[in-house]
DNA sequence: TATTGTTATACTCTATAACTATA
DNA sequence: TATAGTTATAGAGTATAACAATA
């Protein structure tokens, strides 16, 4: 359609936009993928505008030391779903910035048990606490039945 | 715990692992964001491996193309999420794989429509194929209810 | 001045693989 | 031989910003 609302039947003389609500998305109306890809997108832009400088893989991991005091990097790579590297780097720029430290386990001088700074559980909280503010502005848009749902079919999704 | 199911008092000499479920998840539990994550990690990469060296940002411009023949770059950016300077770029490769090809508008000389090529399109037949494979092995695991459900939440969250 | 499209660049995220040290 | 961790590298995906052409 053109501004007017008539049909245009050549296009290629015609550069009005097909209306965005005009659009014909096939397979993307209905995908699983494109669904979750456009939820991920919003979700994510609102998280990082809330924590600021600190990625929420960050976050995550912080949270999993903070609540597992004396984690291993593999398990952390496990609950993260990363792999063994992802995770050695990440654990060093968090050993960097002194919010983490590890004690080397004498009874297995492979493995490093990984716990939080006083910094870092500091800097933990107010992660938490900017956490709650972003959560809150999408939890208020499900009933608790709703959330509970929705958490559900995703786990669905990633049991394999 | 250890491997005999006693506490281990001092984790620094016992490099037994904590046990994946005694893990305390922490926020991660009930977190969207992480819930959200682990959904798109695992539909990914099943749709990665069925759709074989086609990404699928590129099929579902293939198939915006094929549904809305003499689409604009900027409309394919806006509906799949990108910023022009990414949709000008995967356009381009498409181009170069033969698999689009786009008509000047005499009427606005800035503007490019897209169309499929024949290869483009036989392309597209393929890969739709494929998808409803990788797509079925998820439907399976929801009734046609939680499935609209599901895709009704998702845009409840995508909604700005 | 606004819009379409182009190009170069850079950053995040993650994977792969080769490596060391320890068991 | 297996496991924990390290490091370097590469690729996908996307954003930013400066740019040209057209309106």
């Amino acid at each position: 359609m053109d501004a007017s609302g008539t049909m245009s039947a050549d296009l290629s003389s015609d550069c009005e936009r097909l209306a965005a609500d005009a659009l014909d998305t096939d397979i993307l109306g209905t995908s699983l993928d494109f669904a979750m890809h456009g939820a991920m997108a919003v979700l994510r832009r609102d998280l990082l505008a809330q924590l600021g400088a600190v990625r929420p893989v960050v976050f995550n991991l912080l949270a999993l030391v903070g609540a597992n005091p004396g984690i291993l990097q593999t398990q952390l790579a496990d609950a993260l779903l990363l792999d063994r590297g992802s995770a050695a780097s990440l654990v060093k720029k968090l050993q960097q910035w002194r919010w983490v430290e590890h004690r080397v386990r004498e009874a297995d001088r492979r493995c490093k048990g990984l716990y939080l700074s006083v910094t870092g559980a500091r800097t933990l909280r107010h992660l938490k606490s900017q956490f709650q503010k972003h959560t809150a502005r999408f939890h208020s848009r499900f009933t608790p039945d709703e959330h509970r749902q929705l958490l559900e079919f995703l786990q669905r999704i990633a049991r394999q």
